[in-house]
DNA sequence: TATGAATGAGCTTTCATTCAT
DNA sequence: AATGAATGAAAGCTCATTCAT
């Protein structure tokens, strides 16, 4: 039931934001009342939490995992971008509310949200700057705003790719490596 | 009046969101009354749609004008990066609202709004499609992709990006336009 | 409107007790909306202090009149008790109110509406004090404790004294400063 | 197991009062479930009365042994006295709840309790009308409305006399008969 | 004897909106 | 051009109670 209830919020999150559903609408939709509700949760908030942060710590877990498998940081690299791009996928509308409505969060649980992300981000940083070091990649890249730009054009991926449509997501996860490392400039 | 409750909204909605953000509060920041706020907009939707749609009306004409300053693709691209960086610093407030609450828009206003933003991206796919073209730009190009890929690059920093920080804006623009062209990797 | 929710509210109050009424009651009752009641008061138990601060105030304005009037202990003793009681008749719901749903005041309302109430006993017991020490009253009296007691019997009097039947408020109080005064013990 | 319900309930009503504290607080501070709580009794109320009915029966029962005691008017009204003043030591909590939740109890139940409340003034008037008769108490005492002022004195000390202090319930009680018997007044 | 899941009615509060003035 | 009183629908949440196990 407690699944059932994250599952539905899930979805009704995503297609209407979080302010917008009411716990009648999710309920609702399960055939439960109000009371079923807060019996697994004390608030509406505490739910976006779990979504939130089983959504962040499953990336975490992942990024980590590409990280054991391989000391090259070109497959790190491509390695975490897949893992961003394949989970719209799989796990499409939870990263979107994810993306969008930390926001409703209070504040000791959206630091705590921030700062699982600053991790993930950093340890994007720390890739870069290791292939800064071993002049895999240019010695001009600061690690820092490149991982910014890497993660705004992956996160912006949940907002208009379909993963359903022509290109598969490995091809896109592909494409944008690619893009990154040769850069858009034709070249002799 | 109308300009200060535009002004007082943006404010407003930055901070707390649209939803969370109440005509109350509004008024009450401008010590005015709500018949005064709807004397000047008959929703609180309204006062939504033209904050979202001066904004994109501002950011069209901008990206007009840069197309007519210069036919060479690379300093087109490289002033529309500008363009969307060093407007953070000028209404990076307006431009976050513009960027999370476009959902609380109706259905007609909202595909208008979703109309003027593909109008953007698709004027930027084609700067790109003719650098391809006349081979600026690598052959292997996907103009689509790729535009989505600096559009990500760029809003995302709405987020992140301090502009009174060490980094001016046009320092960040230059810096996302040579990765973008060059890439992360190294070359001899 | 503000005075009738006010009066409303106090008839409630008392007779189903403040967590047991309902705003719909209130409304209902007043053939209003609850929007109506929350544009007067911010909350239900700003109405509640509301209630009881008004009911307070005026005791404390009554008892400085009394003690104004007459520098004669007894007299000024037969005053407050007469005030006390007399005051049951007349306001004898909104009394009931304020001796039993003090409780449901928040901690800083609730602190400021006990201070009232020690004033009013201080009072009382200055006047005691006072009576002892001019040797109006015995030497062994305590005043503290003496204040209590004639609080206690007073207040109680708004359990059950039927200011309609046989004896008029004037006659109850008569009898208590009497009893107060003399004692139960019969004298030769 | 229900005596430890009734315990807990006794501390809970007392601190928070009969609604605010919900069949949760109460099971949740014993470590069972609402299931146990149903199972010894019927409803919240059927607990509430259990409260009130354990409490009047014990007073009435201790007034009896008062009575049987002695045949000496003056000596039972101090006995009285003594009862419910020293009872504050041993049944304070469970006092103010008796004396503010009664409001809580349904009709029935309500009537029950109030006749054997009104049963206990009964005797306590007859003591009074006992030593009025024989020329013990003045001829011009009122027993009824002596008893509601003895009741009324007695009854307040549970709001604010604290039986740990400096004054022992003994000497409170032996106060306040004194002050009952022999009045405030200076005698020669 | 006790549990835990579920109910359903009711609660206080919020808020966009209306409208006579 | 602006006010202030009022509405009504809906929201998040609480809680006594039920019941199969």
């Amino acid at each position: 039931m407690k699944e059932q209830l994250v599952a539905e919020s899930v979805r009704l999150f995503e297609q209407r934001g979080f302010t917008n559903t009411s716990l009648q609408d999710i309920v609702e939709a399960l055939g439960v009342t109000k009371g079923t509700f807060y019996y697994y949760f004390p608030t509406k908030e505490a739910l976006l939490m779990t979504i939130h942060e089983s959504y962040i710590d499953s990336l975490l877990d992942r990024q980590q995992r590409v990280l054991a498998q391989t000391k090259d940081v070109r497959t790190q690299l491509r390695h975490i971008v897949q893992l961003l791009i394949e989970d719209i996928q799989t796990h499409g509308q939870q990263g979107r509310v994810f993306f969008r409505e930390i926001r409703h969060l209070d504040e000791t649980n959206g630091a705590r949200i921030r700062d699982k992300r600053r991790q993930f981000r950093i340890v994007l940083e720390q890739v870069i700057a290791n292939g800064v070091e071993n002049r895999t990649f240019r010695h001009t890249l600061r690690p820092d705003m490149t991982a910014f730009a890497i993660l705004g054009m992956t996160n912006y991926s949940y907002q208009w790719y379909q993963p359903d449509g022509e290109m598969a997501p490995q091809d896109l996860a592909d494409y944008y490596v690619t893009l990154l490392l040769d850069g858009m400039e034709e070249r002799p």
